[in-house]
DNA sequence: TGACTATATGACAATCTGTCATATATCTTT
DNA sequence: AAAGATATATGACAGATTGTCATATAGTCA
């Protein structure tokens, strides 16, 4: 559990303490992660730590809601920026979520992230997310073959499990961001027009 | 790196291993899992452990593959039962899936299938594995839009991360069955017919 | 049999974890 | 402003865990 001393800390020291983590993400595997290097470069005793976070997974759940938090902001700017367009939308968050993953932070960053989202929660942005209510109001859905509320929902999931997969096992196979590319829009294409012969 | 040594192991023992890491990532959380406890009711000493595998995680990889194995097993069967449909065979396939891992094994194993998948490999079923061009075979794809043989790939992946997440956040979020197969069941006709309007 | 290779074994140093008693700061009340 | 109450900081430490290594054993081949 994150404990609420941890959140009740001054903003700079927070900041200090998850960039120490989100370092410490990017050296190693997540299974090699160790407390001892998260203190020491946070300048932080060890009992400090514990004061703050139940575990170490603690302290990288805190790094992952920091980077969703602005993840939920580029989505919403993108759904802005097309009108409402989900599949444009959707297509823009690909290309800036695979360049944030790949060129921002090289090392072990990425894999852990997806990693510790499926042990935390959800998808990496996605309906459970605080906030999504703003992005589900800005959907334009007169196009969109909906019955009800709850398709707009899965919809949505399914187009945030297609951006995160895609970049996940691209990266895990070291495809390039173009033929990532072109596999998610792809999918997006059979999401919008159907596999199915007419 | 899952060595050489293991694979020349006598099934029985390869099997006893394996049964142990299962327990152990059925017992706890991925992060809390120790060696000591895998090579204790192994009844194997230390050293071998390493003898067999680089790491703690290596042999949860093992695991993994083992259980992919007869996942693959399944769709094949799916694939076959619904002459080559591939939208009846993935239905079927979400409801076997969600019973292996809801009723089947209890504790913490479903997460941490999931969490090894999304470090060591594809999703849960996917183009990596080997055997799926026997998969690939199976399909009829007459009555599909496809362009390539891409395509065809790509509609299957596309497939196998809304089984695999649906699962997941479904078991995460603690949702009924039936919630998650219709959710599930929705998407699946996004992808046959579109969700643009026409 | 002897040489060579593969596997088995458990003790051990180095390292890591989570706790705890104590110190310090901050806030509250009178 | 003093005293009491609450929140946070600190680092030493016992117990647990890791990966290594020297040595023992088994298997293979000529």
């Amino acid at each position: 559990m994150i404990k609420q001393t941890f959140l009740n800390l001054p903003e700079d020291k927070r900041e200090k303490i998850l960039s120490a983590a989100r370092n410490e993400l990017t050296r190693v595997p997540f299974y090699d992660a160790r407390i001892a290097t998260i203190v020491r470069e946070a300048g932080i005793p060890r009992g400090s730590f514990y004061q703050y976070f139940d575990s170490l997974n603690d302290v990288f759940v805190a790094v992952l809601r920091d980077i969703e938090k602005k993840k939920l902001k580029n989505f919403v700017q993108f759904l802005t920026e097309s009108q409402g367009d989900l599949f444009e939308a959707a297509i823009k968050m690909f290309d800036s979520e695979f360049d944030y993953l790949t060129n921002n932070k090289p090392g072990h960053l990425i894999q852990n992230i997806f990693n510790i989202a499926k042990i935390d929660g959800g998808p990496s942005i996605g309906p459970n997310n605080p906030g999504f209510e703003e992005v589900f109001a800005l959907i334009k859905t007169e196009s969109l073959n909906l019955k009800g509320h709850n398709d707009l929902f899965s919809l949505l999931m399914l187009f945030f499990f297609t951006i995160g997969e895609n970049i996940r096992l691209s990266i895990l196979n070291e495809h390039s961001k173009h033929d990532a590319q072109r596999c998610f829009l792809t999918q997006i294409n059979f999401v919008k027009y159907g596999a199915k012969k007419k």
